[in-house]
DNA sequence: CACAGGTATTGAAGCGCTTCAAAAAGTAGC
DNA sequence: GCTACTTTTTGAAGCGCTTCAATACCTGTG
């Protein structure tokens, strides 16, 4: 069981094979086809192999057989919990197929996207799954065409041809407001920003629509933040405290939980109107902090766990039949999570 | 450039050989010494592998060379970002060394642990970094003696013998207490929870190091949550904000930021002592919600990045001088932030 | 111009495994 | 006991690279 090593280097499949009295193919196949071998043969193997702690060696196995079982994920921030999830989701399927993910975060910076890349395609991983900083996908997938296939997410690849999988943030935002309009809210507010990040101004489409499909019986207005941190929220709840009363909204969609966070905070402490009895607030993203705020937060989930799910059999499939494989994008729906600060 | 693969196969040494009109262990040289090679002759190999779009095969230059440049790094909780920093810290230091470092995220579950150890000791990865479950540290290590080097952190290994780096918890509790009693506090409360976390224990025999050195000026009250998170510091600070206004402690120590920010907001809703004229209060983890809360919160930092440097650097030390090299168990010191919540 | 003493290049052996055609060992039927 | 199969086992070839001893190619000298 535990290698004591008498001589210096660590037992091969050679080894296990003299001990067993077998070939060295034998090994081989209690290994990888144990129901080919008989079973008093096969006993005896798997005694060697443990009296002798052999541990295979995958890089062997894989440059033998020309195949992985590893799965490559490049994170662009995985102090994000959205990636988080997709990793979860991703080891979860990969899991089931006899696979294996590993992580490689690249914390936001376009060299180290390149350099894992890089490193998952001379590992010849079975596979990479990407997901990249927005404005660099393309860069990362044309450079060198990597040779492995690769499934990207939260990103829609320009030119390069790849399957991915991404979150219909229009449609969150779509639901934010609805539901705010569904609840009697009558005068609106968007608060988030910058409009520059494609999330944010998704969002603010779909509340947009929403809006629009009440026949101007509600109003919308904007207020711009710089980011989607809480003490942006704030700044913005002050703002709209300090408001006349007859232009105060009645239904905020925050971009992102930690600004509607930051805007409760803002009127509770600055003598704004109350949530949710004057107003509902509902935020994005499901944050751990959000479901149990002081006022819990009502909130849109991101569908990160079945982002890295779809995205793993995606990978798998287009790695099983290359051939007939047919690139897809997928885009997958938010969940609407009701709590108390739209509930009056 | 681009992988036009004319041919089904990827190009491996031979193909770029062959078109360089060179041998393959000149190819070989020109990966790995460039500097033995003529000017002329790396250049027209070099054209070659762009030409080719060659890609070198890790898994056959390892094998071959019986050495790996990757190190593993098996994760407990990817979701809570001292780790994440951890994981920052070791790549830094394991890029200064040439080396790349994967993750592998056991997501607090003992099987998932066993199983990313036995994969990267499969892999041959030239080490492993392991952030263990506290409860599971030695299980993990013995079961197999993975024959890899590990470093253990976060977790002092019992019976095994590996390095470890751990963080100095109880001197952090030690650094907040004295600092609110340096600035003139005399009535201390230690909020946290459960005292069996010894993250939070290690915490509160710091304060209590802190108080006990005062001579018998400071007193200490302990408030316990059933967790650290900002529902328990809520839970907390309303108790506290409901105290006489003579038992009102005027320093609080939490276990975490998250149970600080909870208090601090408890006081503003509930009308209890004001952060920080009244009262100060100081958390730990110098977690991001914290700096830009509305009382920045003055906190103790955890020195991960610092730890994931100093294990990677036990690491590679371990791996480079298997013979002379001895066992260490460093104790990394926090650092005290001090921010508006403890200034009066 | 031949020769010693570099410097470059070569290619076969081997890293630890999987595979696969061929050989050996079983099994059944007569 | 022999034939015709079927199931097991065997081991050489090869996966794509690094290494290293051997060879080839350069200088600069005498």
């Amino acid at each position: 069981m535990s290698v004591q090593n008498g001589s210096q280097r660590p037992p091969r499949m050679e080894d296990v094979a003299k001990r067993a009295g077998v070939a060295i193919g034998t090994v081989s196949h209690v290994l990888n086809h144990p129901h080919k071998v008989r079973p008093d043969t096969l006993e005896r193997v798997r005694s060697a192999i443990d009296e002798l702690g052999f541990v295979p060696d995958r890089r062997a196995r894989a440059l033998a057989a020309g195949t992985s079982s590893v799965i490559g994920f490049v994170v662009v921030d995985l102090s994000n919990s959205f990636f988080l999830d997709m990793a979860r989701g991703a080891e979860q399927e990969a899991q089931k197929h006899g696979m294996n993910v590993l992580l490689a975060n690249s914390d936001v910076q376009a060299e180290k996207e390149l350099v894992y890349m890089h490193l998952f395609d001379e590992e010849r991983v079975a596979g990479i799954l990407l997901a990249p900083l927005p404005t660099n996908a393309d860069d990362v997938l044309s450079a060198g065409r990597w040779g492995r296939d690769v499934v990207v997410l939260n990103t829609v690849p320009g030119e390069t041809d790849a399957c991915c999988v991404t979150a219909n943030n229009e449609l969150g935002g779509y639901l934010a407001a609805r539901h705010l309009i569904d609840t009697g809210r009558r005068a609106l507010a968007f608060v988030g920003g910058p409009f520059s990040l494609s999330p944010v101004s998704d969002r603010f489409r779909g509340v947009e629509r929403a809006v629009a499909e009440s026949n101007g019986h509600v109003s919308l207005t904007t207020i711009k933040t710089a980011n989607v941190q809480e003490v942006d929220g704030r700044k913005a709840g002050r703002q709209i405290a300090a408001l006349d009363p007859g232009e105060l909204p009645d239904g905020i969609v925050a971009a992102a939980d930690l600004v509607a966070l930051g805007i409760v905070q803002a009127f509770r402490t600055d003598g704004g109107p109350r949530v949710p009895a004057d107003v509902s607030v509902i935020g994005y993203d499901n944050n751990r902090a959000a479901w149990d705020s002081d006022v819990p937060l009502s909130t849109v989930a991101q569908p990160g766990e079945e982002m890295g799910r779809a995205a793993t059999r995606l990978l798998l499939e287009e790695i099983r039949s290359p051939g007939e494989h047919r690139h897809q994008r997928l885009h997958l729906e938010p969940t609407l999570i009701v709590r108390q600060s739209s509930t009056r």
